[in-house]
DNA sequence: AATGAATGAGTCTTCATTCAT
DNA sequence: TATGAATGAAGACTCATTCAT
C-alpha cells in the first residue's frame, strides 16, 4: 500500500514492524560502538539508511527507540544465562558454580556498558526502569539475582551446598564476579574465576 | 594588576589557587545534586557566582573541571575508608570484618553516583583515569582493593583468618557489598551486611 | 477501479465530489476550534478519517483546502444575512434598523474569528481574494456593504430615512456593530445595540 | 567589559539595553514587510547583522521578542493620535471632528497589519495583551476609544455636540473609520472622509 | 482513487567557547 | 585576570508533500 524504504526493499512482512525492527537493530549496532550521549538522530537515521523523520514514524521520540534497542539488548543478555545454567545435582557442585561464574561473566562484561549508557542520561534510565516493570518482569538486576538465588536454592535441596542464606550467597557470587567484569583491568583468566569460587565455597574462616 | 573576583572578596591567599579551589568546589556541590550530563558551563559559574569566561582561565575547559571535581571527591572517599580501616588483630576478625564492610558500603553508597557521571561520559572517563594515573597512584578501585588485601593479608599473618588467597577473598568482600550498595533497592539493614560476612567466613561448601 | 474511502462508506453520489465536501467539512469543523497557523495537514486527515493522503487527490495543496472551507463559510453567512434583511417600509424604519444592526451583530461575531485565520495567513488571504472574485462576486466584505446600502436606498426612496449618502450610512452602521462585535469586551446587549441605532438616526450635530 | 557586537560597533549607551533595542528595531523592520508566521529566528538574527544566538541573550524566545516589538509600534501609533487630537472648542466641532477621523484613519490603516500579526499566532496574541496590561493601561483598542470618547464628551460640555451617549458616539466614528481603512479597496479620499462627519453630525433620521 | 509510510528541508533553541574591555 | 555578551555550530523534532502499492 504505502511506500517501502529503500532499506528494506526486498525483505518481507507488515512493513511496520520490519521497519521498527530494522532501526532497533540500528540503534544497537550504534551503541555497541559509541556513547548514548553522542548518538544523533540524524546518525541513527544514516546508519538504518533511511531518512531523517522516519524515527518519528514509528518511536516517540530519539529516546524511545535507544531504551528500546536497550531492553531489547538486556533481555537477550538474561535469556542467554538463563540457557546456560546449570542443572542442580548434575556434575559436581564446583563445577557448575564454575559455570554459573563464567556465564555471569560474560554478562557482566556485555552489560556494564549498556548500564553506562543508562547512567549517562537519567531520562533514558527512568523509562528504561519504566519499560522493563510495564512487561511485569522486576528490574533487570533483580532478574539475574533471581535465577542465581533459585540455583543455589535448589543446590542446597539437593543437600550439594551449604544451608546458607541462598539469597547471600547470590550477593557474594555475583557480586564478587562483576567486580573481575569490570571493564578496567584486564580479562580474567579462568583460573581466576576458579579461585573465586573455591574460597567462596571454602570461607575465610580459619 | 590583577582584578579580585567578587565572590572571592575577604577570603585570602594565592588568589589563583583560591579561585581554582572556589570552582572545584562549585562543580562538587552540583554534581552532587545534578547528572554530568546536564550541567552546562554557565550552571557552574552561576554556582560559583563568577562570570562565565573564569572557568577557562582556570582549567582547559568545562570537562577538565568537572573531572578535577570528581577526581577530589574520590580521593577524600578513599581517604575515609584508610582512616576508618579497623586495625588487625583487634576485637574478633568477624567484628573487624562487619566494620570494614560497613566502611565499604558507604564508600559504594557515595561512590556509585558519581561513577555514574564518569561511566555517562567516556570523555569525563577518559580524562579521569588520565588524571589519578598521572600522580602515580594506581587507580581508584584499584586503590580500594588494596586497602582491603593488606588488611585481609594482616589478619591471616595474625592467624585470625584462613590462608586463601587475599586478592580473591577482597574481590568477594567488596563485590558483595556492592551489590547491596546499588542505588535501586532499599537501603541495606545492617542484618543484611552481617549476615554477608558471616557467609563468607564459613563458605558455602557442605 | 477507483477505490472507496472507508469514511464514505454508505454515503451515495459522485464519489470524488462526496470525498472533496467530507474535506471541506472536516477542514470547518477544525477551523472552529484551532487556528490555522496550527492546523496540519495530518490533523485534517484525521478529522476527515481519511489517509494522509487523500487531501492531495482533490485540492492542490493544504491551503487550497482550507480556503475553499472558509470561503464556504463566509457565503453561508452572508446568505443569512441576507435571509434575515428586514424588508423595507414595512415595521418602522427605526425598528427596522435594529434588526437589521442585530443581523449584522451576529455576522461579525462569526466572521471575526475567521478573518482572523486569513489575516494570519498572507497566502490564505491571497488566494481567498482570487477565490471569492474568481467567481464573479465581489469581495466577501463588500457584498455586506452593498445588501446593507441597498436596504438604506430603499428606506429612502420610502421616504423614511434622511436624503444622506446610503454608502456613507452603511459604514457607519457596520462599522459601529463591528466595534462592538470585537471577541474582547463582553458580549453587547441590546441596550448597546439600541443606543447605536437611535444615535445613529438622531446624529451628533447640536 | 565585554564583547561588542559588530552590529552595535561605533554606538555608545549600556551595551545590553543598545542590543536589546537594535534586536527591536529589526523586529519591527521585519515586521513591516514579512508576516509573523514566516519569520525565523535567523532572519531575525540577520536582519540585526548579529549572530543566531544573540536573541536568547535579551529575550526568553523568539516570540517574545516579536511581541515586545509589536508592542512598541502600538504604542507609538496611540502616543502619535494622541498627540494629534483636536483642542476642544476650537475651530468648528465639524472641522476637529473631520481632523479626529483623519488621525484614526492613519492610525488604523498602520495597525491593521499588526493585528494581523497577532492574528497570526494565538501564542503572541495572548503574550501582547498579558505584556499590554501589565503596564498598568488597558487594552490597546480601548486606550483608542477613551481618547476619543474623552474628546466628544468635552465638546459636549462645551455644548459643541448633542448630548448623546459619548461612548456610542465615538464607536460610531471608530467603526466607520475602521472600514474605511480595511486593507482592500482604495485609499478613501478626503471627500469619504468629510461625508462620513457629515453624516454622523445630521443623522440618517427624517 | 485511497492508503499511509517515507522523505528531507527547515525550525527553534542550547551551549561551549572566545575575547574586547 | 574577571567580566559577560557575542558567536555559531549542532541537535531534536515537525510537517507538507510524494508515491509505490
Amino acid at each position: 500500500m504505502a511506500r517501502t524504504a529503500r532499506a528494506l526493499a526486498g525483505r518481507t512482512g507488515e512493513p511496520a514492524v520490519l521497519m521498527r525492527d530494522h532501526l532497533i537493530d540500528a540503534a544497537d549496532r550504534l551503541l555497541a560502538k559509541s556513547d548514548v550521549t553522542s548518538i544523533t538522530a540524524r546518525e541513527l537515521a544514516r546508519a538504518a539508511d533511511v531518512s531523517d523523520g522516519v524515527l518519528y514514524n514509528h518511536f516517540a521520540d530519539k529516546n524511545d527507540l535507544l531504551v528500546t534497542a536497550l531492553v531489547r539488548h538486556f533481555r537477550r543478555l538474561v535469556a542467554e544465562l538463563q540457557a546456560d545454567l546449570p542443572i542442580p545435582a548434575t556434575a559436581t557442585a564446583e563445577e557448575n558454580l564454575q559455570r554459573l561464574a563464567g556465564s555471569l561473566l560474560e554478562l557482566h562484561r556485555a552489560a556494564f556498558p549498556l548500564l553506562g549508557k543508562l547512567l549517562a542520561e537519567p531520562a533514558l534510565l527512568q523509562r528504561f526502569v519504566a519499560e522493563i516493570h510495564r512487561a511485569g518482569e522486576p528490574f533487570g538486576g533483580a532478574v539475574i539475582r533471581e535465577l542465581v538465588v533459585d540455583y543455589i536454592a535448589a543446590e542446597q535441596r539437593a543437600g550439594r551446598l551449604a544451608n546458607v542464606d541462598a539469597s547471600t550467597a547470590a550477593d557474594l557470587l555475583i557480586g564478587g564476579v562483576a567486580l573481575l567484569a569490570l571493564p578496567w583491568g584486564a580479562h580474567p583468566r579462568d583460573d581466576r574465576l576458579r579461585k573465586l569460587v573455591r574460597t567462596l565455597l571454602n570461607g575465610l574462616g580459619r
